[in-house]
DNA sequence: ATATCATATCGAAGAATTTAGATATGAGGT
DNA sequence: ACCTCATATCTAAATTCTTCGATATGATAT
């Protein structure tokens, strides 16, 4: 169940409102953090969290530069949550819903 | 700020693959409660949470029929939020990124 | 080499989530 | 009325998440 597992950690990324925000503001270019850090109430420690969140879930990239590391949208993971988002979302002929096994989710045995 | 915490729920939602997974088995029709729980290895409780969480964020809804709880996808909610998702992860004119001010986010005080 | 700046990591507290068993509700059947 | 079935709600334990202060790291400037 790798395939649910990877994108449901964009999903779970983006489920806080300050983290899809950070991504809001990305969409328009490069960002460095004390940039994002600027527009935030919160602490420096608590943006870098939410940052890793994103880079892990490969929604988002780090580049550093100097002192600075700079942010940028990973388009390929967009696209695929985008296409991942919409096969969930739309029938089709090898759905799980048609799988007539019961084990369609058992939490980690096949990771 | 409740644009952003309007969807941001529905990721939450997503964020589970198990729930991912309901969606997906949800996505070719109506199902009963009964007909999710043999796919899954979760107590009843537990999936009554969880399709309790994918109602209240929108993404699903119940009717109840008799004795049964039979749950659809909810179109209207799929579009905004593959609208949600595109309008965040896109370059636009009015992105917070080019807002100046600097409290874009803090907490709940607008809600 | 030392000081400073930007960012990451550690550690801990509090909050929220996940889960299951027990119990409640409400519809049907006998 | 009573029993059973499908589902919801309550409660509580375990786990995970969020946040921040303190500290570490690593680059640049003096």
């Amino acid at each position: 169940m790798d395939y649910y597992l990877e994108y449901t950690k964009v999903f779970k990324a983006l489920g806080d409102p300050k983290r899809a925000m950070i991504v809001d503001m990305l969409s328009c270019g490069e960002l460095c953090a004390c940039d994002i850090l600027e527009k935030f109430e919160m602490s420096q420690s608590t943006l870098s969290h939410h940052m890793k969140i994103l880079c892990e879930c490969g929604l988002v990239k780090g580049r550093n530069e100097g002192k600075w590391t700079y942010y940028t949208l990973v388009d390929e993971t967009i696209g695929k949550t985008k296409q991942f988002f919409c096969t969930i979302t739309t029938d089709k002929e090898n759905c799980i819903c048609r799988d007539k096994t019961n084990c369609c989710w058992r939490g980690n045995e096949n990771e």
